[in-house]
DNA sequence: AACTATTTATAAGA
DNA sequence: TTCTTATAAATAGTT
């Protein structure tokens, strides 16, 4: 404020900082102690050094019966400590908070790897929209891929009974053949390609 | 300070008193933050007017905090609240603790969408991250839904082949029966179930 | 709340 | 650190 004006920012040069650091606590201490006197303030301050160190200044009586003023002032309620259950109760906010957090990640995650999808997680609508709609999908694509292997499973059906009459036929004209003139026998086994059913796909949304 | 000096003794004009109070707190909790900012010091204010009213600054955290730390630094016995100072710090804990569980699974998240994951905002990340979900399910589906379609034409193509030899062998068989005794040709119309493939299931993920 | 004459605080230099 | 000093800020008294 002197001299030159100053940027509201930190003093990068550590020794500028550390003179600045004391001059200006000293003032700010002063500054409290005029504004206590003058206006009959009762004024707690302190100041930790970005080293830890402590500075402080308590107006009347001891920074203790401030603090618990304090304190006993923030919410009128507990007198012991209604200050630290405010505390404690934001804390435990934001534990809550975190754990549905990781709860959501961990079911998108779990979808991720199998599709478990478990609780119903509280949190904002778009949240639970979109859970939905995933959940829909799934299902949506489950009820396709029974659809697809009912059709594989006719299809295999199919086959079956068409190798069977292929069996007949052959057989029959087999005996055909013994029975009446020469008569190269068909070969269909050219047709018999293996039929090779990937099980595990059947395994989706279970 | 300006005007006239002024005595450091309480101002007994009360309209006085309430003004200069009203500007210099205002000073005060100002030249507090510029020496927070400028020092990257650590401070907790707080001022009681003559009536009551609370005035407070805390410049890094809240109040509670400095609070803590100011008895922490001061002497760690106080009968009062050491209990408090271990809940708060077991709080404390747990909330660095589910932070660090978050950043894993967006780390689990990142690993399994490969995609830019930069996150700056909470509800983005999570948004993007069920986006990702949707879309890495939509290909594992896509990709099994391409290994059934690729079993039905196998197994179309199986038909073919044997509704082809049945035809064969059929012929055939006629042609025998015409050349030799009478024999009553075999009847495969009951093997020719029809195949209705709904071509709609193949429409996924498009 | 706005204005100013002063006092105070303080940045830079020694 | 401390002192000095030019200058920026704060503010007492007033409107």
């Amino acid at each position: 404020m002197a001299r030159g004006k100053v940027q509201m920012k930190r003093i990068e040069n550590p020794v500028h900082r550390q003179v600045t650091f004391c001059k200006r606590r000293a003032g700010l201490l002063k500054k409290a102690k005029e504004l206590s006197v003058l206006c009959d303030a009762e004024i707690g301050l302190f100041i930790f050094s970005a080293h830890g160190k402590l500075y402080e200044l308590a107006t009347k009586g001891t920074m203790q019966g401030l603090i618990e003023r304090y304190m006993k002032h923030t919410n009128g309620n507990q007198p012991p400590d209604p200050p630290i259950h405010h505390q404690t109760s934001e804390a435990k906010e934001e534990i809550i908070r975190l754990k549905q957090e990781i709860e959501v990640l961990k079911g998108l995650r779990n979808a991720l790897g199998g599709g478990g999808g478990e609780g119903i997680m509280r949190l904002d609508e778009l949240d639970m929209f979109e859970k939905q709609l995933e959940i829909w999908i799934c299902q949506v694509r489950s009820t396709k891929m029974k659809f697809m292997s009912e059709e594989i499973e006719a299809l295999r059906n199919q086959e079956f009974i068409l190798k069977a009459a292929n069996k007949y036929l052959h057989d029959k004209m087999e005996e055909n053949i013994s029975n009446t003139t020469n008569m190269e026998p068909v070969n269909i086994t050219n047709c018999q390609y293996p039929l090779t059913i990937q099980d595990e796909l059947f395994q989706l949304c279970t």
